[in-house]
DNA sequence: GGTCTGTCCGATCATTTGATCGATCGATGA
DNA sequence: TCATCGATCGATCAAATGATCGGACAGACC
C-alpha cells in the first residue's frame, strides 16, 4: 500500500507542474527522473483517481453540463442549452432565437443548393428573424405545417416566408389548415396536386427547424384556435402533453391518434425520421412536452434554455 | 464590450467541452461552429481570463508534513504549501499564486459584505490576478500600504485595484508613499482626513493578504526605490532580515526602531493583530523573511512553497 | 470614395501528447 | 540456482495540439 501512495504523491506532483505549472511532459519527467511515458502513466493515474479537479468559471457551465447530460441521454447530436436571465423573462425567447439562428446559418451558410424545412410557432419565427440576411438563392425552404388558418388567411409571417425573403431562396408553404375540419377534408386536401408536390420537396429537405408545442390550457394550437376547447379536452383527456408540427404525442413520446390528430394535416413525422429534426422551445412550462419529443426519438438537435433543460435533466434523467 | 463578453461565453462553452468533457479541439470546433485555430484561441482567452480552474485534490506528503509542522508551531490557523518546481523559478511564484487565490476565494465567495486588507507586492498582485471574476460589489477592499512611488506616481496595478476591478467592491487606496521623505511628513500625511478614513477602513478589515519582504541586497523595498542604499545599509546593520508592509524586523520577528521605520507611513501591525493577516511568499530566499514574520506572530495563515518551508521547518523548528 | 491600417480568420507546419508493443527486471517456486 | 510468470518500463508511431504566417474583411481617415 505503501507504494501505491508514493505513486499516488509523485502522481499529484505530476499533476500539479502539468495542469497548474503547464509544464510539458518532458519537462515533468525530467525533473521527476522518469521517462516521459512515466509521466504519462502518473498523469493518467491522478486523472483517474480523481486528484484533478478541473472548475470552469462561468455561469455557463451549468449550461454545458446539462447540454451534455441531455445530448448524451436521448442520442442527439448537440443540444444548446441557453442561460436562463433571472431579471428578463421576455429576453429568453430572444437568447433561444440566437442561439436557434446559429445552427440555423450553419446550414444556410452552405453554397449547395440546399432543402430545409420548417415547423411553425413562436420560437421558430423567432429563430428565422434573428438569422442575418445572406444572399442564398440556391436553397428551398418549405413549411412542414399547413400556414392558413381556419378562415382561409394565411400567415404573412410565416417562418418559411421571412426566410426565402431573407435569403432569395425558393419558398414552398403548404396551403392548408393546420386541422382540417374533417377527415374528408384532410384527404381531399392532400390529395390535390399542389401539396403533393410540396410534400415532396418537403420530403428532400436534409434538416427541419421546428417548434415544440405544449398541450394545455396555453397550448398555441388552442390558443391560436388552430382547435377548439372541446378538441382539447379530448387530447388532455388522452394525456397528451405535447406537440410537433400539431401531431399531439402522450409523455412517452407516442404519437396519439384521435378525432383531432386524424385530422391533422401536417407531413407525418415518420416520414421525417430521417432528416435532421431539430427542436426549438424553452420555458420550464415547455419541459414535459420538450421531454416528451426527446422521449419518442423525434428529434435529432435541440435548442432549449436552463429551464426547460434543468427540467428534463431533473425529470427525464435521474434514474440509470 | 457586449461582443467581449459573447466571446468569453464561447470560450467558457469551449473550455468546458475540452476540460470536462474532454472532446478533442476538432470536435469543439464542430460543435461551436469554428475552425479548429479559433477554438484554440477561445481556449487560450479562457485560460488568461482565469475561467478555468485547476485543483489537485491530494496533500503531497512531503508538503503535507511540513504544513502541518508550520501550522502548530506557530500557532496558525493554516498553512499552505505549494510544490517546488526545480527549474523556472517563474512558475514558482504562479503556484502561490494559485493557492494564494484559492484561500483568498473563500472569502470573497462570501455574499455578506466583506472588508478585506491588502499589502502590496509580487505575491499579492499574482494572487489577485489568479482570482476569477465574480460579482461581488457589496465588499470593499482596502490597501494597507501606501500605493504611491517618491515621484507620485500611482501604480495603477495595485492588488486593491485589480480585485476591485474583478468584484465591482469599493477600492480603497492610500495615497502616501511607502517611507516618506522625513518624520514631519509622515506624521503630517497622516494626519490628513483621507488618509486616515482610508485607515479606518482598513481597521474594519477582517482579514488581510500580504507579502512578505525580505531585507537583502534583493529586497523589493530596495530595488523598487522605495529607501536608498543608505538606508538599506541600516537596516542590515540593525540585523532586520525581512519586512511586513514596510516595516522592518529582525529574526525573533521583532519590529525594528529606526530612522527608516519611523517614516513608514503603512497601518501600525500592532493595530493589526485583531484581523486575520495572511502572509504569502515563496522560496528559500524569503525563508528567513517568512520566519521571523511567524515568530513575531504577526500572521495567522501563510501560503508559502517547499523550499520555504523547508527552510523553516529546518531552520525554524528543529529543536522540540 | 479610395486607401490604409488594424484585426481577425483559417491553412500549414512543428511540437507535444497518447497508445501500442516489445523488452527487461524482479519475484516466486521448483 | 534456474526457469517462468508478471509487472513495469521505455522506444516508436499516430493523433492532437500549439504557433506561425498569409490573406481577407471592416472601420477609420484622408
Amino acid at each position: 500500500m505503501d507504494k501505491f501512495d508514493l505513486k499516488l504523491d509523485q502522481a499529484a506532483r505530476a499533476a500539479w507542474l502539468s495542469y497548474v505549472g503547464g509544464r510539458t511532459q518532458d519537462e515533468i519527467a525530467s525533473q521527476l527522473g522518469v521517462s516521459r511515458p512515466g509521466v504519462q502513466r502518473l498523469l493518467a493515474l491522478a486523472r483517474q483517481e480523481g486528484l484533478v479537479k478541473v472548475h470552469i468559471d462561468h455561469p455557463l457551465s451549468n449550461c454545458m453540463v446539462m447540454s451534455d447530460a441531455i445530448t448524451k441521454a436521448f442520442g442527439l447530436e448537440f443540444c444548446d442549452v441557453v442561460p436562463a436571465d433571472a431579471q428578463a423573462a421576455d429576453s429568453a425567447s430572444h437568447y433561444l432565437a440566437v442561439a436557434g439562428a446559429e445552427r440555423l446559418s450553419r446550414y444556410i451558410d452552405r453554397n449547395d443548393p440546399l432543402t430545409m424545412s420548417l415547423g411553425t410557432g413562436r420560437s421558430v419565427r423567432a429563430t428565422v428573424e434573428a438569422l442575418s440576411r445572406v444572399e442564398r438563392p440556391q436553397h428551398r425552404f418549405v413549411s412542414l405545417v399547413g400556414n392558413m388558418a381556419r378562415d382561409g388567411s394565411s400567415n404573412r409571417f410565416d417562418g418559411v416566408m421571412v426566410l426565402a425573403d431573407k435569403t432569395g431562396g425558393d419558398r414552398f408553404l403548404l396551403p392548408a389548415p393546420v386541422v382540417a375540419g374533417s377527415v374528408d377534408e384532410k384527404h381531399a386536401l392532400l390529395s390535390q396536386r399542389l401539396i403533393q408536390a410540396v410534400a415532396d420537396v418537403a420530403k428532400q429537405a436534409e434538416a427541419g427547424f421546428i417548434g415544440i408545442g405544449r398541450v394545455d390550457r396555453h397550448a398555441t394550437l388552442f390558443q391560436d384556435h388552430f382547435i377548439s376547447e372541446a378538441e382539447l379536452e379530448e387530447l388532455l383527456e388522452l394525456e397528451a402533453v405535447g406537440e410537433l408540427l400539431g401531431w399531439p404525442m402522450n409523455q412517452a413520446g407516442e404519437l396519439i391518434d384521435c378525432s383531432t390528430s386524424r385530422r391533422v394535416t401536417s407531413l407525418p413525422l415518420d416520414m421525417l425520421k430521417g432528416q435532421t429534426l431539430i427542436g426549438l422551445a424553452g420555458g420550464r412550462d415547455k419541459g414535459p412536452a420538450i421531454l416528451a419529443s426527446l422521449r419518442g426519438g423525434w428529434l435529432k438537435g435541440l435548442v432549449t434554455d436552463e429551464h426547460a433543460a434543468r427540467y428534463i435533466v431533473e425529470t427525464g434523467i435521474d434514474g440509470p
